[in-house]
DNA sequence: GTTGACTATCACGTTACGTTATACTTTACA
DNA sequence: TGTAAAGTATAACGTAACGTGATAGTCAAC
């Protein structure tokens, strides 16, 4: 046989045939142009291989099987079986520490990268110049210092995500907090939020109270519109309560 | 910092800070003569880096997850726990693949294989003179034939090995099969194979039923003793029956 | 004889560093 | 202050098991 036919008779690439003759594990006759020509030995061996393979054994481990009688094949499988045990349980643990991460990742979003998704950004921001007067140039290049350790395409993509969020907060701030409009607009925020990091509703709940308390996030936030942080703070609140049962 | 303290510190080599440059993953201040500086910031950097690292993110996602804060770290954290997932599952499977292969590889010694134990390869033998007469010197190129396919020094080291442990069986073969010196020397032998294939005990008095039941088998043996064969049938079922208790 | 399907041999790319090899810098000690 | 020891830098090959072209020769059919 070929090396395509069998190659689809037991479900591997030609490639890996190729490769598997390279290493001399498995080499076939050739005819005089060079075509690998597999005999049913070849193709018994080839089984064997894909065997241990399934098992995990490394090529060279399987080369040794197979072409020494004399190896040790009880003992390489007790030690095969030992190895995988333990990578069982190195990924238990990593799958414990995931799972350990995003319940605990509540409030995982440290200040500085808060600083980020409220928007401190206003470089590209009609507001900058009100900014500066409110802030004073000093505080407004330390906050674009440290937003500008983020690349220019990630600033331009968070930046306009979160600046259209607010503009639609914005636009809803007369409404009562707990209005369908209202409450709409902060799930959008919530749910950019849980893209970002892990919120949960008690810790969103938390955020928006910070808004209000932090003066630089008021001030930052309310320059979408006066009171903005303040109606934030409620919808939030009231969304929590809403969802939490 | 210097490299091989925040090497030690974190317990990594020095080597993985470099790459981590290399690629662009962590790349720390250098002084005029280009020694790399470590700050504070980048160490808490390498910290979160070591941390994805050990829940097995790939660098390159680790450098996305790292340097671009509007990541979807918990869509990551969730597509890599299934992930992990899917590799216990793999790795279950071959575990319990191995304890089958274990199980069930009793008499899992193909026939040719068995030849070869046995000693069929009497090409560095005395009596292989002996042999062509008795077989003739068709059987005789036949199976050194089949022996040959293994490499010089695996047919040295697996000759000189059950060489010696028949030419003891021959020794004692005039003792009862109940002696201490019988058993010892069958458990040499039973030993030996099952650091080959993987013998139950009961597999194991069968074969010694074969070796008398199987001529080619029992004139094999006998030429390293008159009644060899029979003797060591029995000497195995001894043996076998000793210790199944 | 030409085309299409198949085959062959390079040879680079991948992952996360380990491991020399060579050369320069800084620190410590006499 | 001179020198050796310790530390650091870059460069580059090696690892596992192929995937993925690129380029070229072969075989069977029309």
């Amino acid at each position: 046989m070929k090396v395509k036919e069998v190659a689809e008779l037991v479900g591997i690439s030609v490639r890996t045939l190729h490769h598997y003759d390279d290493i001399g594990l498995l080499k076939p006759e050739t005819t005089d142009s060079g075509y690998r020509i597999y005999s049913e030995k070849n193709l018994e061996t080839l089984q064997q291989i894909l065997f241990f393979k399934k098992l995990g054994f490394p090529l060279k481990k399987i080369k040794d099987i197979i072409n020494s009688p004399s190896f040790d094949k009880k003992g390489a499988l007790e030690v095969q079986r030992k190895m995988l045990l333990e990578e069982r349980v190195r990924l238990d643990n990593m799958i414990a520490t995931i799972d350990k991460t995003i319940q605990h990742a509540k409030g995982v979003i440290h200040m500085s990268d808060q600083e980020k998704f409220a928007g401190f950004d206003f470089s590209k921001n009609p507001y900058e110049q009100e900014a500066r007067e409110r802030w004073g140039d000093e505080a407004v290049d330390a906050s674009n210092a440290k937003i500008n350790q983020l690349s220019k395409d990630e600033q331009k993509a968070m930046g306009e995500e979160f600046d259209q969020i607010y503009r639609n907060l914005a636009a809803v701030r007369h409404k009562d907090p707990d209005s369908d409009e209202a409450q709409v607009a902060i799930k959008v925020w919530y749910d950019y939020l849980n893209t970002i990091g892990d919120y949960s509703l008690d810790a969103f709940k938390g955020l928006g109270q910070m808004y209000v308390d932090d003066e630089r996030f008021r001030q930052n936030i309310d320059q979408y519109g006066d009171g903005l942080a303040v109606f934030m703070r409620d919808v939030m609140a009231v969304y929590t309560d809403r969802n939490k049962m």
